[in-house]
DNA sequence: TACTTTTGTTTAAACGATTAAGCAAATATA
DNA sequence: TATATTTGCTTAATCGTTTAAACAAAAGTA
């Protein structure tokens, strides 16, 4: 088993006699190339098992047609989902994605642009990881002239395209279900305020209370980075207090796991002593008994429509980006753990 | 914002009127270059904000750095956790990798190879699809002379490494451990045949009834595709017969959480009336309740093992791949659905 | 002093494709 | 018939690196 005797343009080339140009552009299916020639390259090339490389065209070309994409992790059904649909929307086009992991890490998150412009991507797709703050790693992007479309969790700052769902109204609409279940005291344990969307859905459930005359208790109002783990710890803190909630909004259906262990643990009651909601729509949310009502994130489409706007970059020359948001409204997924009635 | 005035090693070259390769060997720490010139090129370099063209150097050099992976899904803690640790080993060695999912289908695995033979990786690192029968595909990587390594689903005729779980051997840990807690009519609700693995936890299952004195039932023994929803329909085969099991052993935990929704709608206690054990210890076999006993695959090991194995290949100019097993024993987790004492 | 070795660099050819420019032959047009 | 256009190809440069080979200058050795 010899390594290496690929076959090239060349030695199509060499066997019907004519040059490496009308080769290419035999299989170009260039019009200036005769019926009776593209006939007999896409013969040879058969015969030889030609394929052609990669690495040769787009350094001509200088189009790698690779984009790269960059997730908090893949093991959540969001995110691997949203990858599966930029897939889909790309494929179709000729290109492919390279798929990295920042694990919620800054570091790892600026190691993935580098390696990622390395491999002369044509374009990268990424949703923020947890962590980041300074924004300086994205401006290498934008400084290599390649479109940058994010989703999820995006900063306006960075004056991109955005793909995510309204946050605000989706605090509404959740704190609308639990008033209506009857629920007076709504705590909630949100995400980092310094993230975009975690900060939305903080403000728009402190104006969602306001809405319903609901008084807003600093108590009921967590900060938590949202693991199983810190779920725990959160809802254990709330349970603490002399005046306990009657229901719980938990930006994450992780935190939300971790909240539904404890209260099981304590024989709380789901949803009667405490309502519970969640966010992300994770097929667990489904499997856990009770059934966590949580938020339809609309995977599909993020991905659909982040692949539709890189498409729409692709062949203009000045890049020109500028911040557009493309809001989708989310769905609430009313399951046991909320529905008291 | 102009796209494109990339600085080359030619301006690098220009201003220090030096020559480009002096630069490449500058930049690439050659001994027969002075530390004088490395320190002026890499100066310059950093002024201009030089990034190195991959896509050239991988032309010259005949190296992408590039890994191919393929698997049959990511939203699954198993692979998502095998593909993190393999970029963790190759990352250090400056790889990088391009993650492709099957979806567990055969077409889109033939895909997945194109694409990354057209993007010229240097190694592919694969785990088999449900659907794949026929190896020809894989067989066009072993002709394009790098190295294949495949990893929990693989196939001996294919002649390359393998890294996986003694198959065969889980099941008599499974087996023995229900025949401990007391019971005599195990089922098994297992994969497909033609698979190798569920082919060996099949047989390991056969000879622990065996080798315990327990009569064989044909009637226990089920094929699946090992998805939720089949895993409730055989699971109610199973419920229809007149002797129902008083054990059942799901060769796949999707499966086995499909199992466990039905006998929980039907009031069936688990374990006591019927005893339940999963495969592949994701993490919701600890979300549910009651928790599911399972097998952990070692996921850590397998992607750790696998980059290993690549690097061991990387610089062979004669690539002589053999069929050479890495087989790692499986671990079982005992948890509430089995644990009767 | 004359030769060899080492050091530090340049030259130029590759890698495999794409593509602008050129050109001869065939065909169309006046 | 003379000229213009189209057809079908070739030539040669190019993308940004790497690398074998060559070579001059400096240093070491006899």
């Amino acid at each position: 088993m010899a390594k290496k005797n690929k076959t090239t343009i060349k030695d199509i080339a060499n066997v019907l006699n004519i040059s490496t140009a009308a080769v290419s552009k035999a299989l170009h299916n260039d019009s200036r190339i005769s019926e009776k020639t593209k006939k007999a390259v896409r013969q040879v090339a058969e015969n030889l098992n030609y394929q052609p490389n990669h690495l040769a065209s787009a350094l001509r070309s200088g189009k790698s047609k690779l984009i790269g994409v960059i997730v908090p992790k893949t093991n959540s059904n969001f995110f691997s989902s949203v990858i599966h649909n930029i897939e889909e929307g790309l494929n179709t086009e000729g290109y492919n994605i390279i798929i990295t992991q920042s694990n919620e890490s800054y570091k790892k998150e600026c190691a993935n642009i580098d390696t990622l412009l390395f491999t002369q991507v044509d374009g990268i797709i990424a949703s923020m990881a947890n962590e980041t703050v300074d924004l300086a790693h994205y401006e290498k992007i934008k400084a290599a002239g390649i479109p940058l479309i994010t989703f999820d969790r995006g900063e306006n700052d960075l004056n991109v395209d955005y793909i995510g769902i309204d946050d605000y109204n989706s605090s509404h609409i959740i704190v609308d279900h639990l008033v209506e279940q009857g629920c007076k005291r709504i705590a909630h344990i949100g995400g980092f305020k310094r993230t975009r969307i975690y900060n939305n859905r903080i403000r728009g459930y402190i104006d969602a209370l306001k809405k319903h005359n609901l008084p807003l208790d600093e108590e009921l109002l967590i900060e938590s980075n949202l693991s199983k783990e810190d779920g725990r710890l959160k809802m254990q803190d709330l349970l603490n207090l002399e005046d306990r909630p009657d229901a719980v909004y938990v930006a994450g259906d992780y935190a939300a796991l971790g909240v539904l262990e404890l209260l099981k643990e304590q024989n709380i009651s789901i949803p009667d002593d405490i309502a519970l909601v969640g966010f992300g729509n994770e097929p667990f949310t489904d499997m856990v008994s009770p059934k966590i009502t949580s938020v339809n994130q609309h995977s599909y489409e993020i991905g659909r429509i982040a692949a539709k706007t890189f498409l729409e970059y692709k062949d203009q020359d000045q890049l020109n980006q500028t911040l557009k948001k493309n809001i989708l409204e989310a769905e609430l997924i009313m399951r046991a753990s909320s529905k008291r009635k």
